[in-house]
DNA sequence: GGGACAGTGTTTTTT
DNA sequence: ACACTGTCCC
C-alpha cells in the first residue's frame, strides 16, 4: 500500500471515465449543497450539532473527484480519530466505490507517520522509528527527571510530560523554547529537560505522539523541495473537527494548503471541548484571517433533536461568549420538553435513571437507544451497581484498552525489542521480566557498556556477555535472553507474526510466568495474552503490527447486544441517542471546580460546551440531574446545583424536582465559589453577586423554627446547628437520618444527619 | 527481588 | 474509599 503513492509515479492522465453520478447531491438543504459545490478556495464549513456534516463531507469528496481532474490520492482528509476516519472512508466508498481507498484519508497522526516514514533519514532518525506511548513517555521522563536529581514529589514527571505536550502541540521544538518564561517548572529547567529528552527520543530511535506532527512541520521547514512534493500533490484539502486542531496541525495545513489554497475545514466551535490538550478554538475562529477569502458556510439546520432539545442546548450555549454564533433550528417536532430531576444522593439518582429506562424499555425503546453520559469516569460506579442489583445490562464505553493492559504492553515491549533494538524503554520493561535473576546492578552494567560503546542496551546486553562481563547466574541469564533475541529476530521475517508472538511467549517464559500465577487476575492475563496472537496475526508484519498498535488503540467497543452505554461527555462525541440520560449536573462536579480553578472563565465556557455537546446528543428524549450528596474519594459531599441547570432555557424544561431540594439561587457568599476569583470574569462575577442576593431572600422566610419533640442526639426540628459547608442553619423537617435545613447562607437544603452537630 | 507499609493524588482522552 | 507509587527492610 504504501509505495502506491509514491511522487512521481501516479497516473497524471485525467479524471475519472466513467460517467458521473450526481446522487449524493439528493436531499442535501441549500447549505450542504452550498458547503459541497464550493469545490475551490478556501471554505469554512461550521456545522452545529446534528447538521449533517459526515454526509457534507463525504458528498464533497465525491464531487470533488467527478468535477475536477484529480486521482484519489491527490485529496487528503484529515480526522481526529480512527473512528471517524474509518466512517468515512466507508461511506466514501459506499458512493464513489473502490478507489475511494486510494484517497490519503486518515487521523493526523496517521498520515504524520506515513511522511516520516518516507523522509526520517532527513530529522535524523531510522525509517523503522518507535511510537512511544505516554506510559513509555513517562518513564523516559522519570529516567531523565532522576538522572537530573530534580525532586519528582515537588515538580511530578506527569507536568513536565504535560509541558512538553503543550510545547509539541504549539509546533515548538526545543530549541524555540531556551529561556522560554514559559513555566517554572524546576526552577526553569524544563526547557533543558525537554532537549534531553528529545535527545533520548532520537538516541532510542523513538518518537512520541506530539513529534508524529512536530517532526514532520520540522521536515516541511528545512525542506523546501520535499515540502513542495506535497504542496502540489495535495490539490484538495478536506479537514474534520477542524476547532479540534492545535496550532502543529493548523502550521502543518497552513504549509500544505499554500499552493492549491483547495482548503475546507468542516467544525463548530461550540463543540471545541479538548482545549486542555492543545486544541485551539482560535484556529476556527480566525480561519478567515488566515485563509483570506475564505467563504463561510454556516450549517445550521438540526435534523437529530427535537426542538426543545435543540432549545435547551441552544439557551445554554448561548452564554458563552467566545464563540462564531450560529442560531441552530429544526424542522422536526416540539418533542418532549427536556427533564430536569434533582435527587437526594447519587444512589437515587442512578435509581431514578435505572426506573426510567425501565419504563422507556416497557414501550419498547431498546437500551442500545439509550446512553448516559457523565463528567467525569468515576461517576459510572453508582450506575453500575444500580443497574447491576436491577439486571439492566449497559456497556461502559472508553476506559482501559485492550492495549494498554498490563501484560499486553509486556508482550509488546519483546516484540519491539526485536523489531527494533534501539528501543532502550522497551528493552528495561521485559530484561528481568519474567524475573531472571537481572536486577538494577546488571541493568547498571548494561547502561556503562551502553554509553562506552555507544550501544543501546540491548546491543550492550550481547557485547558484554561476549566480552565475559557477566558470571554466574545473571550471565546465564542474560545469554539466554540474547539467544533468545536472535532467535525471534532471525525468524521475524520468515514466519508469520502471530507464529511470533507465540515463540516469544513461551520461549521468554513470560506465560508462564502467568500460568504459575495462583492470584485471581492471572488467569485473565491469560486470556488476554491467548487473544493477542490471533490479533497479530491479522497483520502481514511485525512492524506493521506494532505500527498499528501504536496508532490505532482502539475501543473495541462490542456493538452487538443490546445494552445501556455509559461513557463520559468527551467520549459521546460525534455520537447520538435517542435517549441521553445527563446525570450529575452539580457545581464543583460539572463545571467541575479543577477546570475552573486551573482555566477560569476560559475552562467555565469550555465545561458549557461539554454540557451542550450532552445536550446534543439526544435525539428524543433528555433527562438532566443532580443530586444534592455524593460521596466523592469517600467524602461524602453536599453540592448545589450546577450554574448550567439555571442557564436552561425554562421554556423547554420540565422539572420534576422534589421542593426543597432544587432551587435555583441558594448559592451565596463564603462557600463554594470561593476557590476562584478571576479578574476578568466580570460577567460571571455579576451573575454569582445576582445568586447572592437571591439568596438573602430565600434565607428570610426559610428560618421559622418549628418546635418539636426532642431527639436523641439533640437534633430535633427547630434545633440549630452546623454544618461544614453550609454554616449554621435550623432543621425545618426530619425524616429519620434524612435533616431538611434551613441555612442561615445557604437557604434549604437536605442534608444527612452525620454531617450537622448541634450548635 | 519481593512483601509490607506509608504517602499521595485522584477531569476530561486521542493519537 | 481506593488504587497506585515509592521506600524500606529482609
Amino acid at each position: 500500500m504504501e509505495d502506491r503513492f509514491d511522487i512521481g509515479s501516479f497516473d497524471e492522465t485525467g479524471a475519472t471515465s466513467a460517467p458521473a453520478d450526481f446522487g449524493y447531491l439528493d436531499g442535501l438543504n441549500d447549505g450542504q449543497r452550498a458547503a459541497v459545490e464550493a469545490l475551490d478556495g478556501p471554505v469554512l464549513v461550521l456545522a452545529g450539532a446534528g447538521t449533517g456534516k459526515t454526509r457534507v463531507l463525504i458528498s464533497r469528496l465525491a464531487h470533488i473527484l467527478n468535477l475536477r481532474n484529480v486521482r484519489p490520492w491527490e485529496i487528503l482528509a484529515v480526522t481526529f480519530t480512527n473512528k471517524a476516519a474509518a466512517e468515512m472512508q466507508e461511506r466514501t466508498a459506499n458512493i464513489i466505490g473502490p478507489q475511494a481507498v486510494e484517497i490519503k484519508l486518515g487521523t493526523f497522526h496517521s498520515i504524520g507517520v506515513w511522511l516520516l516514514r518516507r523522509h526520517a533519514e532527513l530529522i535524523g532518525i531510522d525509517r523503522n522509528f518507535t511510537i512511544l506511548d505516554t506510559d513509555d513517555q513517562l518513564r523516559l521522563l522519570k529516567q531523565i527527571m532522576t538522572e537530573e536529581g530534580i525532586d519528582q514529589k515537588r515538580w511530578p514527571p506527569r507536568g513536565l510530560a504535560a509541558i512538553i505536550d503543550r510545547w509539541k502541540d504549539k509546533g515548538l521544538r526545543a530549541d524555540q523554547v531556551q529561556g522560554a518564561n514559559s513555566s517554572d517548572f524546576a526552577h526553569g529547567k524544563a526547557a533543558a529537560l525537554y532537549a534531553l529528552y528529545q535527545e533520548r527520543l532520537s538516541a532510542q530511535n523513538a518518537c512520541d505522539f506530539g513529534d508524529l506532527l512536530l517532526h514532520v512541520l520540522t521536515l516541511f521547514q528545512r525542506n523546501p523541495d520535499i515540502l513542495s512534493l506535497y504542496q502540489n500533490r495535495f490539490k484538495y484539502i478536506l479537514v474534520d473537527e477542524y476547532q479540534d486542531t492545535n496550532v502543529a496541525q493548523y502550521l502543518l495545513l497552513r504549509l500544505l494548503a499554500q499552493t492549491h489554497r483547495n482548503i475546507c475545514c468542516v467544525g463548530d466551535d461550540d463543540q471545541s471541548i479538548y482545549g486542555w490538550r492543545g486544541a485551539e478554538v482560535g484556529n476556527i475562529l480566525k480561519f478567515e484571517d488566515d485563509f483570506p477569502g475564505a467563504r463561510v458556510i454556516r450549517l445550521e439546520r438540526n435534523y437529530r433533536s427535537t426542538s426543545h432539545i435543540l432549545g435547551a442546548a441552544s439557551g445554554l450555549i448561548a452564554h458563552n461568549e467566545s464563540r462564531l454564533g450560529k442560531t441552530l433550528f429544526t424542522e422536526g417536532n416540539d418533542g418532549e420538553l427536556v427533564v430536569l430531576n434533582g435527587l437526594w444522593d447519587g444512589q437515587n439518582e442512578a435509581r431514578w435513571i435505572a426506573d426510567e429506562i425501565e419504563n422507556m424499555q416497557r414501550k419498547g425503546k431498546s437500551l442500545q437507544d439509550m446512553a448516559i453520559l457523565v463528567r467525569a469516569s468515576f461517576q459510572t460506579r453508582d450506575f453500575e451497581e444500580c443497574f447491576l442489583s436491577m439486571g439492566i445490562k449497559y456497556r461502559v464505553i472508553g476506559g482501559l484498552r485492550f492495549y494498554e493492559r498490563r501484560e499486553i504492553r509486556d508482550v509488546l515491549a519483546y516484540l519491539r525489542v526485536i523489531n527494533q533494538p534501539e528501543d532502550d524503554l522497551a528493552f528495561e520493561r521485559i530484561y528481568n521480566l519474567p524475573k531472571r535473576g537481572l536486577g538494577e546492578k546488571a541493568l547498571e552494567k548494561l547502561r556503562e557498556v551502553g554509553r562506552a560503546e555507544n550501544l543501546s542496551l540491548s546491543r550492550a546486553a550481547k557485547l558484554a556477555v561476549e566480552k565475559g562481563l557477566f558470571k554466574g547466574k545473571p550471565l546465564a541469564a542474560l545469554k539466554d535472553l540474547m539467544t533468545c533475541f536472535d532467535d525471534w529476530r532471525a525468524q521475524k521475517d520468515l514466519i508469520p507474526p502471530d507464529e511470533l508472538v507465540e515463540a516469544v511467549l513461551e520461549d521468554s517464559g513470560y506465560f508462564e510466568m502467568w500460568r504459575q500465577d495462583k492470584s485471581l487476575e492471572a488467569e485473565g492475563k491469560r486470556e488476554n495474552l491467548k487473544e493477542l496472537i490471533p490479533a497479530v496475526g491479522e497483520y502481514e508484519s511485525l512492524a506493521q503490527f506494532l505500527e498499528h498498535v501504536s496508532l490505532v488503540m482502539e475501543n473495541n467497543a462490542d456493538n452487538s447486544s443490546d445494552m445501556v452505554s455509559l461513557m463520559t461527555l468527551h467520549s459521546a462525541k460525534g455520537l447520538e441517542y435517542d435517549v441521553v440520560f445527563l446525570p450529575g449536573w452539580e457545581e464543583g462536579l460539572f463545571p467541575h471546580q479543577r477546570a475552573l480553578d486551573e482555566n477560569g472563565l476560559k475552562a467555565l465556557e469550555e465545561e458549557r460546551r461539554l454540557a451542550y455537546v450532552g445536550i446534543t446528543r439526544a435525539k428524543e428524549r433528555c433527562y438532566i440531574s443532580h443530586a444534592s450528596n455524593r460521596r466523592i474519594h469517600g467524602q461524602w459531599q453536599s453540592s448545589l446545583p450546577s450554574r448550567f441547570i439555571d442557564e436552561l432555557p425554562r421554556e423547554h424544561i420540565a422539572d420534576q424536582s422534589e421542593q426543597g431540594l432544587y432551587n435555583t439561587t441558594r448559592r451565596s457568599e463564603g462557600f463554594s465559589h470561593t476557590s476562584w476569583r478571576n479578574p476578568d470574569s466580570s460577567h460571571l462575577a455579576e451573575v454569582l453577586d445576582n445568586r447572592a442576593r437571591a439568596n438573602e431572600k430565600l434565607i428570610d422566610n426559610s428560618t421559622k423554627p418549628v418546635v418539636k419533640a426532642a431527639d436523641e442526639d439533640g437534633l430535633a426540628v427547630g434545633s440549630r446547628i452546623f454544618h461544614q459547608k453550609f454554616g449554621y442553619g435550623r432543621i425545618v423537617r426530619k425524616d429519620g437520618p434524612k435533616l431538611e435545613i434551613a441555612f442561615e447562607k445557604a437557604g434549604v437544603k437536605k442534608v444527612m444527619e452525620n454531617f450537622v452537630q448541634a450548635a
